[in-house]
DNA sequence: CGGCCCATTGACAGGCATCAAGTCCGGTGG
DNA sequence: CCACCGGACTTGATGCCTGTCAATGGGCCG
């Protein structure tokens, strides 16, 4: 994954902290600055005129968001956990990619650190079933969020989680328990999360029926 | 809109045609090329191996298709409509992207021509109701496919469309039936669409509920 | 300890998937 | 030119899933 070069943050890139729920950028501001997730989680919110929320994306240490690849931000992001992050300039940013492409010559492998959790959230919202997509989700972060062999802090509402896979709060409960039940996972605590049985929650990611 | 600067196309950038149905490239295939398209509709599917099938995206002139945002395509590009299009290596396409960026400074926006409608149909799949899915979604082609005003060559199958919207093309045809019965849209004939009620069919796709 | 937000659970209704026919249309071949 | 054929569209009946509403429980923080 491309980190924008070896330089060491200067003064036009800033690392910064944020508490939970202090936000990045508003949906529909202009793109000046990207962002390089250090630690934490951040949602990605669209919020209609009607108010119904959805996240578009969820994105993890080492990802970049706020890319300008439109002149304003399409979507809020918002810190889920504590962050630590570094601010670029969205002018310095490009120039680096592009010196990046100079001598590596591979452009825009680095873009797809944004793009590509938004492209696989409509994959998963697109597939029926409750379960399904939630399995979906969770074979798709595990990675992302393990600390060893199948356990992860997960600090992720439900609320959160029903936004992001376009169901309702109570689904994504009952979904869960569902996992519980079947000894699929297990929830020890409140964000964290054993993942006993990775094959058969990929079974049932692909499509497979509960016997 | 950026088209890749005025040089007309050379060896490397082929003009060619397609027929309907026609293959553009495969999902998971390396991104060598980039196809720009000057005329008719491209849809991107994304089969999952349970033979699930959606469609992440509808492209139209003036898109472009097949970025090497990753190392390979993520979806199927197929003709929905005779094609006139333009293929550009991956390489020379990105020299031209940077190109333009020293000239103009704008780097990123025309890679925003394909990653725009997978957002956008990520959000429309993600709010929930048949109808305020299939009017979220005509709202966003109206202007794309429209010949004079609110008079539309509408080539896509019911089927598409659905697994676009992520629904079955039964619920496709009785959306389509209530927009008919209440003088929103008619159907003179296959593949035309005539949009008599923009304002209603805008308030229905931001959900609101029919008298 | 109290308040608040989130998680959980139950009851219920409604929307939509599913299955099954039947119709329409364009294309093909005789 | 016409008959046939296959795929897409249409329509109806049925049942399940899941959204909705309401109430309770539980953990965290002030």
């Amino acid at each position: 994954m491309l980190s924008l070069k070896s330089k060491p943050p200067d003064s036009y890139d800033q690392t910064c902290q944020a508490e939970a729920g202090k936000l990045l950028f508003l949906d529909g501001t202009r793109c000046d600055h990207v962002f390089e997730l250090r630690q934490g989680i951040v949602r990605g919110v669209c919020l209609s005129r009607e108010g119904e929320r959805q996240i578009a994306a969820f994105f993890f240490a080492g990802d970049q968001i706020g890319l300008p690849v439109s002149r304003c931000y399409r979507f809020t992001a918002e810190a889920v956990t504590d962050l630590q992050y570094v601010r670029h300039s969205a002018a310095r940013w490009q120039e680096d990619l592009i010196s990046t492409w100079r001598e590596q010559g591979r452009l825009l492998p680095s873009i797809c650190a944004e793009q590509d959790p938004i492209f696989r959230r409509g994959i998963i919202v697109g597939r029926s079933g409750v379960l399904v997509r939630i399995c979906a989700f969770l074979i798709s972060v595990i990675d992302r969020l393990a600390e060893e062999d199948g356990v992860l802090e997960f600090p992720l509402t439900q609320i959160d989680l029903a936004d992001y896979l376009a169901i309702t709060p109570e689904a994504t409960c009952r979904g869960f328990r569902q996992l519980r039940e079947r000894r699929i996972i297990s929830v020890p605590r409140r964000n964290r999360l054993i993942v006993q049985d990775r094959a058969k929650l990929a079974e049932l990611a692909s499509g497979a029926q509960l016997p």
